[in-house]
DNA sequence: GCCGTTTTCGGCCCGACTGTTTTCAGTCG
């Protein structure tokens, strides 16, 4: 069997949730939750390791280990395949319904013979639900509700549906007294809910949530939950002297806060979103007005944001080998921009004005190749004659247009424009936009291809995922950064907020293979070059530093670099 | 199931809110 280390982690998470709804031993379910995560981020392929290897990793022991070889031997698992056979199906849906978890499933499950959704919410409209000991009428509307609301699959934002909501919420809160938190502020390229740390005092805030909200969760004195627009927004009071570790908390993520929690324990110390106390004492030890204190608190260097995710940033932050992030004042400009000459809607001119207007000191323009017919591409002929253009508006330009281009990657691995039209191009970025059903090997092959062409400097979107709506394309990226890295040539860090691809694992695979990474907004509109903030995130969660990144060179040196 | 300056057993982050209870279990973040 060939598995990838995606499709391990998916088979461990499934035998976690069927322990869950099962009612196993609640570490045991986190254990396997925990080696799912430590599969998926291993920078290698998870097939190619022996036993001991896998022994080695954080999270993973003897049993997870042979469990882990099975997969990737046979496909499958014994121990799956067991609790399939006792466990049905759709009880792993009933685990998804807001509300329900594993003893809610359990019983409703054995005691009512409940193994769907739907047949959830036929036992709630019957009433089935409140019938059952220390279940009462609330409850059982609770259920039906969340029967109705669910819908399958779990939902996420996008980054810019997340900003626009957090833009609506602006009219409610306060300016300057509250704080957004949660996976939008790690750079998650998707948003589960939003979560915000308000320091004005819930009994000013909350009655103006109430009127605000499409529905209120819940509501209390430290913790207020709403919905909004059909999304979930968490809020937390504090105070601002008392910022810190709310904040901390809040902005988590959960195995972040676990790990960091329990790594103050073996020093006596516990740690809560009110602050830190002595390990029997309630005695708070001081108050933390921000986040550097709370970390100096506990003898650590300030972890930024992107980075916490228990991915090994705490070993490097005790270790004093934390990154140097990646900043928004490295980045001199944006390595991927469409405009009129394809299917842009800003022309030269105005991407010029556009790239001055944002500090840049260049901007790649990037206009699709003629055999994506749907975008308007150019022929190598029209090429030459917007590369006239280009060098006319650079005369007078402080932002430096370079002539590119974003050629198609064919599905045989050759491009859609002859070597001689590229050679011309200052830069040339090939993406894959056809043929996207290939299988693993052949779509490899054509990225590998496309990075062995002299011509080539970038690989766009590696993956062609779209967040929500189109799978990644089956690339092995072990491969493909494999070769990026002995060809020399980019791989992009699309920050289109519906692409973020590549993702924040495959950028830090790349970074730690010596690959360089670009970023570049692929803007079709003006307002879309404000999306390269979301491929800066996504570089900081990919561990990446300047040095990674190749929108941090100077005009001169970028150049000499695709030469 | 994992792990070890509590090392091969006995822990495993910590707290808020709700509903159904009358002191707490369950869920969630």
């Amino acid at each position: 069997m060939d598995c990838t280390n995606r499709q391990v982690a998916e088979i461990l998470r499934l035998i976690a949730q069927l322990h869950e709804v099962r009612g196993g031993n609640p570490f045991r379910v986190r254990a396997f939750l925990a080696g799912a995560e430590a599969v998926e981020r291993l920078p290698r392929r998870v097939n190619d390791l022996g036993i001991e290897e896998l022994r080695a990793l954080a999270g993973i022991g003897e049993r997870l280990a042979s469990v882990v070889q099975e997969i990737c031997r046979t496909g499958s698992s014994g121990e799956l395949a067991a609790l399939q056979a006792e466990v049905p199906a759709g009880l792993l849906d009933l685990l998804r319904v807001e509300g329900v978890g594993p003893k809610t499933a359990g019983r409703l499950w054995r005691e009512l013979g409940v193994t769907s959704v739907a047949e959830l919410k036929e036992a709630a409209e019957r009433g089935r639900i409140r019938r059952l000991k220390g279940f009462g009428p609330k409850r059982e509307a609770e259920l039906l509700r969340g029967a109705e609301r669910f819908a399958g699959g779990e939902h996420r934002m996008t980054r810019a549906v997340a900003e626009q909501l957090l833009s609506g919420l602006a009219g409610v809160l306060s300016p300057g007294r509250y704080v957004v938190a949660g996976s939008y502020r790690r750079g998650s390229a998707t948003v589960g809910d939003l979560d915000l740390v308000s320091c004005e005092p819930p009994e000013e805030l909350n009655p103006r949530l109430r009127a605000f909200a499409d529905e209120v969760i819940e509501e209390g004195e430290r913790r207020t939950s709403i919905r909004y627009r059909g999304e979930r927004v968490d809020l937390r009071y504090t105070t601002p002297e008392a910022l810190g570790p709310m904040l901390l908390y809040l902005t988590g993520s959960k195995a972040f806060n676990i790990r960091l929690r329990d790594r103050a324990l073996l020093e006596g110390l516990r740690v809560n979103e009110y602050g830190i106390a002595g390990r029997q004492g309630k005695t708070r030890l001081e108050t933390f007005p921000d986040e550097a204190s709370m970390f100096a608190a506990l003898g650590l260097p300030f972890i930024p944001p992107e980075l916490r995710e228990d991915r090994g940033e705490i070993e490097a932050a005790e270790h004093g080998t934390l990154p140097d992030l990646v900043g928004s004042a490295d980045l001199r400009g944006d390595l991927h921009v469409h405009s009129t000459w394809s299917d842009g809607a800003l022309s030269l001119d105005e991407l010029a004005a556009e790239g001055t207007r944002r500090g840049y000191e260049y901007l790649i323009v990037s206009d699709h190749s003629e055999t994506l017919r749907v975008a308007g591409g150019l022929s190598g002929r029209d090429l030459a004659e917007q590369r006239h253009a280009i060098e006319m508006i650079n005369r007078s330009s402080p932002c430096r247009l370079i002539a590119g281009v974003e050629v198609d990657l064919l599905a045989d691995g050759s491009t859609g424009l002859p070597n001689r039209v590229l050679a011309d191009l200052e830069v040339v970025i090939a993406s894959v936009h056809s043929s996207l059903r290939q299988d693993a090997d052949q779509m490899t092959r054509r990225l590998i291809a496309a990075c062995e062409n002299e011509h080539v400097d970038i690989i766009g979107h590696p993956t062609g995922r779209l967040i929500g709506r189109r799978e990644p394309v089956a690339v092995d990226l072990v491969r493909l950064i494999e070769s990026a890295a002995g060809t020399g040539t980019a791989l992009e860090i699309n920050a289109s907020p519906f692409r973020l691809d590549l993702d924040d694992l495959s950028a830090r695979a790349a970074r730690d293979r010596g690959v360089r990474l670009s970023i570049g907004s692929d803007a079709h509109r003006p307002d879309e070059l404000g999306h390269l903030g979301h491929g800066l995130a996504t570089a900081r969660r990919g561990w990446c530093t300047a040095e990674d990144i190749l929108n941090t060179l100077p005009l001169d040196r970028l150049l000499e670099w695709v030469s």
